[in-house]
DNA sequence: TTAACATGTAATTACATTATTACCTATAGA
DNA sequence: TCTATAGGTAATAATGTAATTACATGTTAA
């Protein structure tokens, strides 16, 4: 279980989409170097490791030092613990309301571009 | 599935922390009005109702007027998509590489406070 | 119709995040 | 050693988000 604290700062990490594609980039090639992440965006190296620090903070990504570069590698713990909340804590709701929330949506008329997902 | 810009709002919807607890508030009482919501909050109405909207926008929150007010519920759909997104395309990895994972964050020692060695 | 109420919109200000340039540190190998 | 390389830090500019006040719209009930 994480501290408010800590689920603030994975949710913040989660909520940028270049560092939701780090994470992708870090689960495919586990061991990746900074250089290497860096290569697959179009801003600076900075940039990336602005994000990067975030991501650490967030402890979505761990690393361990190799000479002169750094490896990188995805930290699974917090993304199980929100999988854990919204399980836990919504989605066993949530399940059971399902159409309650689907016929109030339609009601509303908000969800109509696609009446059906 | 949600498009990446979907993704984008629903993500950025769950960053902040007042708007995870709306989340909470609206499931455990469904068809709450948005004065009824606000009054569980500090900040001004117009405050809970901008965060409101971005809820909306991410269709994490659908509404149904009723009168003179608006009843609100909570859309499971989004999250559902997510939790499609983070079990398929990272957890199945994850879980996979979860030892692995484990011992580069102690190796690295960023993982953990104490250093088990 | 009118008063009170519930919600909604606009414009502004304060604050936080993102990306940049310039500079610094540590390592591998000729 | 010296030099190219990989990574890291600091300060700042640009952009985006959050919260506010003031005003506007629409609904109920007397």
């Amino acid at each position: 279980m994480l501290t408010k604290d800590e689920m603030d700062r994975v949710f913040a990490a989660l909520s940028h989409s270049s560092r939701r594609d780090m994470l992708d980039l870090v689960r495919d090639k586990p061991g990746l170097s900074v250089g290497e992440l860096a290569s697959n965006f179009d801003v600076t190296r900075i940039a990336v490791m602005n994000h990067l620090k975030v991501l650490e903070e967030a402890r979505l990504i761990v690393s361990e030092r190799d000479g002169r570069s750094r490896r990188l590698y995805l930290n699974a713990v917090p993304i199980q613990a929100i999988y854990e909340r919204w399980t836990d804590k919504f989605s066993a709701h949530w399940l059971d309301r399902m159409s309650l929330i689907k016929s109030a949506a339609e009601a509303a008329g908000k969800d109509t571009e696609r009446t059906d997902e």
